[in-house]
DNA sequence: CTCTAATGTCAAGTTTCCTTTACATGTCGC
DNA sequence: GCGACATGTAAAGGAAACTTGACATTAGAG
């Protein structure tokens, strides 16, 4: 999976903290998540495209 | 999370042996995530969603 | 009635996700 | 040059996702 967090949250002007605080998990997670070391549960995956108002689809992609 | 996965399996006319061996997961898994015992992973969300031909928030929704 | 396919579930084990705590680095304003 | 952020990463532990193997029940075909 390869996904657009980083590039969303800056254009958000957030802090990994920031987000963190969003989708109430912590901020190492969300590091994690940014730099591809492992996937989002799918619960956390909706609430990452609730917070940003996108599609799920719209912020991950399976790897080619 | 609540899916549609029972539904939309039998109107393909699939047991959960065929959807588990199309998805490249046990039946126990697809038995399991049908009865909601628990969520599937991200990635797997988007193989279930591409062996239907739907979105992932067309199978998958947040609980109430 | 018997055989088979389909489903539900359990136990035990591995891997993945997520936590808290902690430390190192770079950047910026003052 | 300090301090306060922001980021990256690691270790250790718990929870969730997934495995194989096994067994029970039910329903349908022959």
């Amino acid at each position: 999976m390869i996904n657009r967090i980083r590039k969303l949250r800056r254009d958000h002007d957030w802090s990994q903290g920031d987000l963190a605080e969003a989708l109430s998990v912590s901020r190492q997670t969300v590091n994690a998540i940014e730099n591809g070391r492992y996937d989002p549960s799918l619960p956390l995956a909706f609430t990452i495209a609730r917070v940003f108002g996108l599609r799920i689809e719209d912020i991950f992609q399976p790897e080619p």
